[in-house]
DNA sequence: GACAAATTCAAACAAGTGTTTTAAACATAT
DNA sequence: ATATGTTTAAAACACTTGTTTGAATTTGTC
């Protein structure tokens, strides 16, 4: 909105930063502009001045951290590209994990994707197209690799969302699995325990899977 | 709250009715009285007289649609009692599904409960607990038969976790999967192909780490 | 039918929301 | 130094929220 976005201690940067950590933890419509702007330590009217509205602030948000974001994630799953789909497959959900259940990491703009989902705002579609559907035909590849060429499309989907699924559940029903399983932390330690579990889970299917349908090929 | 609410056409029940129809589109915190009050035609002040506050109607909701219900579905789960865990685990996912996902359904109950997890409210405990721990050791009950008993519990756990996850994802994730899969149908014929799928996946995955375990005993 | 209690209603209230206004402070260029 | 455009600040605005009020209406009881 403005030629000093990214000056350091500028009211907009400073606006930018507090809106995403807020938008992040409670969605679009239960963030007021004024708890963004106690925490930017700005004047409520500099939302309206510099942004023209919460929405467009909202936006501004979106792509000020998201495009950035998105590409280096890609790149991390990229560096794998030479291993095999398995490993990649183990790299794809770690990073899944971490993204979305990390609490100490900077990059909150998952967090704002796992609250379009549940209540979507006007930038719904950018977002799926720009921070969900990479990924999502990112980790349908691998699985096309581990079931073969001549499996159905839509079986292809669905396991991929099978995967993406049991990962997704660990945020968007946090509170419960913490009451259900108590032991469980999310620090290093237990992200990675879970993301190994789901790993493990999902290629036993796949494996599993891909050996009924050679033997339906034999018969 | 009142001696009558059963009574149909009664104040008291018209809000429950609609209260229940509201919150489970909306959850709570973007329900509004007056969107309450306006689908069960009647004043404005009726909520506060008859519950005395927009939470304690939420609370009345709950308390008074969801016992019955869970405990229909339990029996529904229990009918299959003679059957062997894989046909249950078929059918536990094809309820599950059917209950969180087909909008026609009366039973919006656990749509609250997606709600719930999102943003909880002070009902969040009594709601797990009721709604949600009952299905989950049912579930987790027949994963136990499957892997066998010397598995440790975490990886129940954590297997139960993974086949309500996939579950879970078509509802939390809904307009992302409706726009990743536009073929994808939400109507009988979709939910059974949902259904299905998620069965054989986890199944597949069940044996695989089962015969995976055989293995390492045999050793 | 008359009286009292319970219920309904329109209106208003208090608090919170996003936004706008108006003026003061600041910066920059001439 | 003055003028000009930009940024900040406090207050107010318009609207929505849950809730309360107090009068009107209905209901129950004798």
């Amino acid at each position: 909105m403005d030629q000093k976005n990214k000056e350091h201690d500028s009211t907009c940067h400073k606006l930018l930063v507090a809106a995403g950590e807020v938008f992040a933890e409670n969605g679009f419509k239960n963030t007021t502009v004024r708890d963004i702007c106690k925490r930017a330590d700005v004047n409520v009217a500099a939302v309206n001045y510099h942004f023209g509205s919460k929405e467009k602030l909202y936006e501004a948000v979106w792509e000020n951290s998201n495009r950035a974001a998105v590409e280096k994630r890609m790149d991390e799953l990229d560096l794998a590209r030479t291993d095999d789909p398995e490993k990649r497959i183990r790299l794809f959900v770690k990073t899944l994990l971490r993204n979305i259940l990390d609490q100490n990491r900077p990059e909150w703009d998952f967090r704002i994707v796992a609250h379009e989902m549940i209540s979507p705002t006007a930038a719904f579609d950018i977002i799926v197209e720009r921070a969900i559907r990479p990924g999502f035909l990112f980790l349908k590849e691998l699985v096309q690799e581990m079931l073969g060429e001549d499996v159905p499309k839509e079986k292809v989907e669905k396991c991929t969302l099978s995967i993406v699924g049991q990962c997704l559940y660990y945020r968007f029903a946090n509170p419960v699995v913490r009451q259900l399983l108590p032991e469980q932390t999310f620090d290093e330690k237990g992200l990675e325990e879970i993301a190994d579990h789901i790993t493990e889970f999902s290629l036993s299917a796949l494996k599993q899977l891909r050996a009924g349908i050679e033997n339906e090929e034999i018969k």
